[in-house]
DNA sequence: AATCTCACG
DNA sequence: ACGTACGTGAGATTA
């Protein structure tokens, strides 16, 4: 039989709001009952397992109660604010789960749960905090009664509510006796709970109560018989109207079990309530596989001998691919069978010695011909190689494949990816052979294979390389800058304190703004959620007003370049006097690469002071460093896409695209635009890329909005095609939920989808800017794995060690430089033959990275 | 763990 | 009437 779950959403809310502090996400939007709501949701959803769910809320005061009776509810308190503004987005969540909503006006949630309890042959659960329902208990019908807030849930069922001495129907009759306070009965002045049960035991109902009037002694039956009109109008009160008029199906009802739809997620993402999201699965890919299919994963094996190990290797070899995983313990599937490799802890230990099973290994794993599935292949090369192994047809990484089929997700480890494909319970090597088998599907509906087999999965072992050569620090400069900034900073801090009057700290944002705004009394700025701002852009605009504000910027940008750029790469130099730098290639939602431990990818470069920092990254000994960048690629890109007619041609003649752009829209002659006009035109070229808004680009540019407007128009008329194509960009996105790149990369914009008018927009601005970025970067890793192809088969010493969006690096020998450098243009420029805008690569070389850019 | 600030393309 | 530029990672402070 069905399992049907009532929620009587206005009584959890409200339960769910006095039982948790008042939470708000950074926006300042209350999130606690909205939280409490989900979570006990979540927990009945995983004691009862219902197969249908129906949420009802009230919608408004109830008009047949207010006929019978005005004082009906007309003392409860109104809803406070910090709870009203959560029912919108609670609504939403629900609507988003595929539960459906009943509210009706003129019908409070109790008679619309009353009318549906009885109205399907369900077997149903009532959940809320409101004694009332207990009327509505039946064969088929339970209520499970929140207690303490919403952290217990009492069963009730006939059997239950016997314990206690009462029959469903006794609700009401125990009701108009003893009244209820906060549904403004008023029931018998006088009779309380414990009067009120005692007559009931006795005399059954109101009207048995009644009947035996005169067997009741005293007092007692005085307040009865004088209120015996407000008893039998409480009766009607109390009475729940169990044939509203309410529409639903139970088909509609039937619930979807997680993973939810991303929408779910986006919603939860932006209340900011993430650990409901830990909580629910999501992936909306995934739900068709979780729902349908039924996985079957082999029982593990333990493997603890040489002799069992070398049974693994042969099945390995006989089938030539396997599935592995080092993540938690090793463990290792083939077809159909998943092992694992108990490692001893010490050589007397039970179980395989460690380098025992990575020399039997290190053939199977080096073998070109045997296939290996894994997760983050190149994280396994990295661990594989501290034991001298060099890991070889790796071909399936499902990391990988999961990041292509949704760039929106951001996997942390195998576990989390296993989690969002709502796998059975098993062992890593084996999960990950299933999962592979899901991801092929996917990106083969998608068309991604393509892009999956011939640049993200090449380009691994390209990056691994590239991690692994590293980037060479010269010690010396690194020292000198930090012994250098290291004594301007001590002067600058006690010249701020002389000026503060007292000493603070200057890192701290909240002390500054104190000292600035409040003890010197400065005029503040922008402000943030917790305060007066104190960024660059305030403290440069009240820089004349008080000594002290120069020396902070300076005292800033300093303890920036030291703690981050010297102090943070300090310990990451290796013996060699190299540091090496993970590129992640998972993470970003448009396809480029990020960088981390360290970050080589914000290196300083805008600003003189920062541009010192460059120096101490250098080329290896008796090596330049070759560096060659993409000139404007991303205009380019849009001028290739638009088929702007105009702006192709700029480009192809070699001409600068910001003054152009500015001789056009200012309509003055190339030779007279100012420089001025030409930042402003390189502006509005940045802000299209990202884009654009008036208001954005008022800002950057420090102008009123309704100049800014009449920019971007100008550039619209200026370039009509490019109008035309990020119009096409966001309409294509509306209509299939998702934008694509060059190599076919895809983006999910989820956003598009919201009732929200600032998530929309910006999923808007994505739906512009995906493209271009997403395509930038399909193009330069298109040109890495050229240029580590070109330099492998050419027998160069030189090596691609760093990329930087549009810029790649190579750590080159002297004499080779030269062939290198040609080598690396053509590579950039040269691989989008359909093009009819050419791409440029300008290079470079130079010791270090400051020369050589 | 969240916030602010700032480095880059 | 709303509040915004696109994409990242890291250090320091604060809660």
């Amino acid at each position: 039989m069905e399992k049907l779950i009532l929620l009587d959403s206005n009584s959890l809310i409200n339960r769910a709001y006095y039982a948790l502090p008042n939470l708000t996400n950074h926006s300042g939007q209350y999130t606690g009952a909205i939280f409490g709501y989900l979570n006990m949701l979540i927990k009945i959803v995983d004691t009862y397992k219902p197969t249908h769910i129906i949420a009802t809320f009230d919608r408004k005061a109830p008009t047949f109660r207010k006929e019978i009776y005005d004082g009906y509810k007309a003392t409860r308190k109104p809803m406070p604010h910090e709870l009203a503004s959560q029912l919108a987005p609670l609504k939403e969540i629900i609507a988003a789960m595929n539960i459906p909503i009943v509210e009706m006006d003129g019908y409070e949630a109790d008679d619309i749960i009353g009318t549906i309890a009885k109205k399907f042959d369900a077997q149903t659960f009532i959940v809320t905090g409101d004694k009332d329902s207990l009327q509505l208990i039946d064969d088929t019908t339970t209520v499970l009664l929140t207690k303490k807030g919403i952290t217990e849930i009492a069963y009730y069922d006939e059997k239950a509510l016997k314990e206690e001495g009462l029959v469903p129907s006794q609700i009401i009759d125990l009701k108009s006796l003893m009244g209820d306070a906060s549904d403004n009965i008023p029931g018998v002045a006088g009779v309380g709970e414990k009067t009120a049960r005692d007559l009931l035991a006795k005399y059954s109902t109101l009207d048995g109560v009644y009947e035996h009037i005169d067997e009741i002694k005293g007092k007692l039956q005085e307040k009865l018989l004088t209120n015996r009109d407000t008893a039998y109008l409480s009766y009607k009160l109390a009475t729940i109207n169990t044939h509203s008029p309410v529409n639903i199906t139970l088909e509609e009802a039937k619930f979807d079990y997680p993973p939810f739809s991303g929408e779910v997620k986006r919603l939860l993402k932006a209340l900011e309530l993430t650990k409901i999201i830990d909580r629910l699965q999501f992936d909306g890919e995934a739900t068709a596989y979780a729902n349908e299919v039924q996985h079957e994963l082999p029982q593990t094996v333990d493997i603890d001998s040489e002799e069992g190990l070398a049974e693994v290797l042969s099945k390995i070899i006989m089938q030539g691919k396997f599935s592995f995983s080092l993540s938690k313990k090793i463990t290792i599937a083939t077809e159909g069978e998943c092992f694992n490799i108990v490692i001893a802890e010490n050589l007397l230990g039970e179980g395989i010695d460690y380098n025992a099973f990575i020399s039997a290994m290190k053939g199977i794993f080096e073998s070109e011909k045997i296939k290996k599935t894994c997760y983050d292949i190149k994280n396994v090369m990295h661990i594989l190689m501290q034991n001298d192994v060099t890991l070889k047809g790796a071909e399936n990484d499902v990391l990988l494949k999961a990041y292509l089929v949704d760039a929106n997700r951001n996997y942390k480890s195998e576990e989390e990816l296993f989690n969002a494909y709502n796998l059975p319970e098993g062992d890593e090597a084996a999960l990950i052979q299933l999962i592979d088998d899901i991801l092929d599907k996917e990106l083969e509906e998608r068309g991604l294979t393509k892009l999956y087999k011939e640049l993200e999965l090449p380009l691994v072992e390209v990056l691994f390389e590239m991690e692994k050569e590293g980037f060479r620090i010269d010690l010396d400069i690194l020292n000198e800058l930090n012994k250098k900034y290291s004594e301007e900073l001590d002067g600058l801090l006690k010249e701020i304190i002389d000026y503060a009057g007292k000493p603070f700290n200057v890192n701290s944002t909240k002390q500054l703004a104190s000292v600035l705004f409040e003890d010197l009394g400065l005029k503040t700025g922008k402000k943030t959620k917790t305060g007066y701002s104190t960024n660059v852009e305030v403290l440069n605009s009240i820089k004349n007003q008080h000594p002290i504000v120069p020396l902070i910027l300076r005292q800033r940008e300093l303890a920036k370049l030291k703690s981050t750029y010297l102090d943070g790469i300090l310990p990451l130099i290796d013996s060699n006097q190299k540091i090496h730098t993970v590129f992640k290639q998972t993470v970003t939602a448009t396809g480029r690469l990020s960088s981390t431990e360290p970050n080589l990818q914000n290196i300083p470069i805008r600003r003189s002071e920062g541009k010192q920092i460059r120096k101490m990254f250098v080329a290896s000994p008796n090596n330049v460093l070759v560096c060659a960048d993409y000139s404007q690629i991303e205009l380019r890109l849009m001028a290739q896409f638009s088929g702007d007619e105009t702006m192709i041609d700029a480009f192809n003649n070699d001409i600068d695209i910001h003054a152009t752009t500015a001789s056009k829209v200012f309509g003055v002659p190339l030779e007279m635009v100012t420089p001025d006009m030409r930042r402003q035109a390189k502006a509005v070229n940045f802000g299209i890329i990202y884009g654009i808004s008036d208001f954005g680009l008022s800002e950057d540019l420090g102008i009123p909005v309704y100049k800014a407007r009449d920019f971007i128009a100008g550039y619209f008329a200026t370039y009509p095609k490019v109008k035309q194509y990020m119009d096409k960009c966001v309409e294509i996105a509306k209509q299939q939920g998702y934008v694509t790149t060059y190599m076919n990369r895809r983006r999910e914009i989820p956003e598009l989808k919201s009732s929200n008018y600032n998530l929309r927009s910006f999923g808007e601005r994505v739906a512009m800017n995906m493209p271009l970025q997403g395509s930038a970067s399909d193009i330069i890793k298109l040109a890495m794995l050229k240029v580590h192809k070109a330099l492998k088969e050419g027998g160069f010493k030189a090596k691609l060690i760093m990329q930087v969006h549009d810029e790649l690096i190579i750590d080159c020998p002297v004499d080779e430089a030269k062939q290198v450098k040609k080598i690396l243009v053509e590579c950039m420029e040269n691989n989008t033959p359909d093009f009819k805008v050419k791409l440029v690569a300008e290079c470079s070389a130079g010791n270090n990275w400051l020369e050589a850019k």
